[in-house]
DNA sequence: CCGTCGCGTCAGGGTTGCGTCAAAGACTGT
DNA sequence: ACAGTCTTTGACGCAACCCTGACGCGACGG
């Protein structure tokens, strides 16, 4: 789940902000000065700040440097000087993004969206995208199969039959639906495909393909895969 | 220097952001369409894209799809209409920022800024800036590529696509993502264009160019970089 | 006990995709 | 205008992949 930490001494501000926050399943810290700020990003380590530059205790570029010294986590800054200067300042400090207040709460989410998404490949790659068995060790996004620390070679059809099962580890995927994903939307009853492939998949990936621990077939509804 | 992409099709916006960045020490394209757009960013590959919803050929939005379709680089989005929902869809499409005009120069700047230096990590990975494998060194940063100890001449398409291979190492890039990415977005099926300049890699840097060992093909699939 | 159905296995043949070479076209700088 | 380089395009041989049909096996039900 998606980490933010607002930064605001406005009560009402900060309350509309958290509940819109959280209806979109966002989870929220909230400080209100900058000291509170700076201990809480350090102890949370949210993925994006929102922080309004008018606080009680220090000036809001000086959080802005706080937080720049030891993270790149996006910065979205509210404020409610339109004046061209502060914006820059703020920017140039290390703010991601400048709102004006009054702002329209769509507009603040979509840019919080967006520098969500920036973020993203930096921080959360790598680890969900493997899946590892005790026989072999499937890695989706190099489209790689290592068994017994060599690659295994797939063809494209296998890989793809292979991918969409893994994506559905632990449930059953349904013959109609295995036929459609790889081999196209017209497909839909030609199971033999799969007893083919199936078996091949088998072969290349099981210790003993013909007593499959991992590829397992549901008699009359399709296959599963187990880790 | 920092590469930027312009498009827009008021004249006199251009200029003054042309003249203004280029006072900067940016080097600017620009473009008056989205046709041309999306080429130029493909020829040229800015480091930034400023973007004027209001094209004469096509939605803006569209424009954003384009780019996203296989490039992060960062998009500003200039616009002269304030409704909410017009930021929402042009962020959410992929936009990293939307100013609305008339816009101050000096805000546009240090936006403009903040983008770049949010993607400086991406491009300037201080680990990962040379590669090497036991039969030659690529430099990511110094354009360069070193095999026993003479440095080898490539052209600019061969390097863009051992450029892009490398930058995957280890993982399996799609024939289409290869195209597009080095050829630009409406390339995607002209698989023979690959064929030809994976031999030219294959011959200037592979030990023996018939049974390569870095440059691996993945039938059907696609081709991958290995130490 | 036997027929049917679904699954696994195997091997052959048509088709696709890849590597290679060569030549024509586009571009650049002199 | 010319020469050199780079890119694009086409043709060909070869290997790999995908499809197909045939057969055997076990489970289930009549």
């Amino acid at each position: 789940m998606t980490r933010v930490l607002v930064i605001d001494d406005e009560p009402q501000i900060v309350r509309a902000l958290v509940i819109n926050l959280k209806a979109r399943t966002y989870e929220v810290d909230a400080a209100h000065d900058g000291a509170t700020a700076l201990r809480l990003a350090a102890a949370r380590h949210p993925d994006v700040v929102v922080l309004d530059l008018g606080l009680p205790d220090m000036d809001g570029v000086e959080v802005i440097r706080g937080l720049r010294g030891w993270t790149r986590v996006p910065i979205l800054v509210l404020s409610a000087r339109h004046s061209s200067d502060e914006k820059v300042e703020a920017l140039d400090a290390g703010a991601d993004d400048y709102v004006t207040k009054p702002f329209g709460m769509d507009e603040l989410l979509a840019r919080l969206r967006a520098a969500v998404r920036r973020a993203e490949p930096t921080g959360g790659d790598e680890d969900a995208v493997t899946v590892e068995t005790e026989a072999f060790t499937v890695d989706l996004a190099a489209k790689k199969v290592n068994r017994d620390g060599k690659d295994v070679r797939l063809t494209p059809t296998e890989w793809h039959l292979l991918e969409v099962l893994v994506r559905n580890t632990g449930r059953l995927v349904g013959q109609k639906q295995l036929l459609q994903e790889v081999w196209g939307p017209s497909y839909g009853t030609e199971t033999n495909y799969l007893r083919v492939y199936m078996a091949q998949l088998r072969r290349k990936l099981e210790a003993d393909p013909s007593h499959p621990k991992h590829f397992i077939t549901e008699p009359g509804m399709g296959y599963r895969f187990e880790k």
